[in-house]
DNA sequence: TGTCCGATTGGT
DNA sequence: CCAATCGGACAG
């Protein structure tokens, strides 16, 4: 996995980590710690569910047919950036971006198991549960939004790391078809989301 | 500028 | 099952 970085409290991720294909990426991000360090305080879980929107081919990506947005934009970014979107006039969605810089992968974080910082992302959901099921409750649970579109995981105070040794967890991975995609015609079928088997934070789905 | 719609969520 | 709620994408 090459070198990680120490620094802050945790084991970041190095940027060649994410510089690889979507699909080689995803899987591997399960079981890792997603960390977000601000003002209010540190919040982190392990990521337990995810899905790979794979570039121009991928009807269900937003840089299906290679086009450029302002949206999608920072999905052609440098590998272990951010790109953050803004759906349903209420909802954040974070994703990792990942693979050579123009080529436009993205991971979607769409679970973690909360582990550091439960009363700040309580706090941040008004009390509502599931804490952390779902890619806009992750979201809002760890403080993410618009501000963190582009923002370097490698560098900044949002990032990826290692587990330490009393959270690192063994994960049996599964697969299946992608959730809220069924408008993607043929990229509906595609077995890209991936999830821990049995976690209790990951998305009821009946393909679980 | 006008219209349509969403990689979702929460309440009925 | 459906309303919420509005920026983005795209047609005109």
């Amino acid at each position: 996995m090459g070198n990680v970085v120490t620094g802050g409290g945790f084991s970041r991720l190095p940027r060649s980590f994410y510089r690889r294909h979507g699909l080689l990426v995803a899987p591997e991000l399960i079981g890792l710690l997603l960390v977000h360090e601000t003002g209010e305080g540190t919040t982190a879980g392990l990521i337990v569910e995810v899905e790979a929107y794979i570039g121009p081919e991928d009807r269900a990506c937003h840089a299906f047919g290679g086009k450029v947005t302002r949206r999608n934009r920072a999905m052609y970014g440098p590998p272990g950036t951010a790109y953050v979107y803004f759906t349903y006039g209420m909802h954040h969605c974070f994703n990792v971006v990942v693979a050579e810089e123009g080529v436009p992968h993205a991971v979607l974080i769409r679970a973690l198991e909360p582990v550091i910082g439960l009363d700040l992302m309580s706090e941040r959901r008004g009390g509502r549960l599931p804490l952390t099921t779902g890619p806009a409750r992750v979201c809002q649970a760890m403080g993410i939004d618009l501000r963190h579109n582009g923002a370097d995981l490698v560098e900044g105070n949002l990032y990826l790391a290692l587990p330490p040794a009393g959270l690192s967890r063994r994960f049996e991975i599964r697969s299946s078809r992608r959730i809220g995609v069924d408008y993607a015609m043929e990229a509906r079928e595609y077995p890209w989301r991936f999830f821990a088997a049995g976690n209790r934070h990951v998305t009821p789905n009946p393909d679980n």
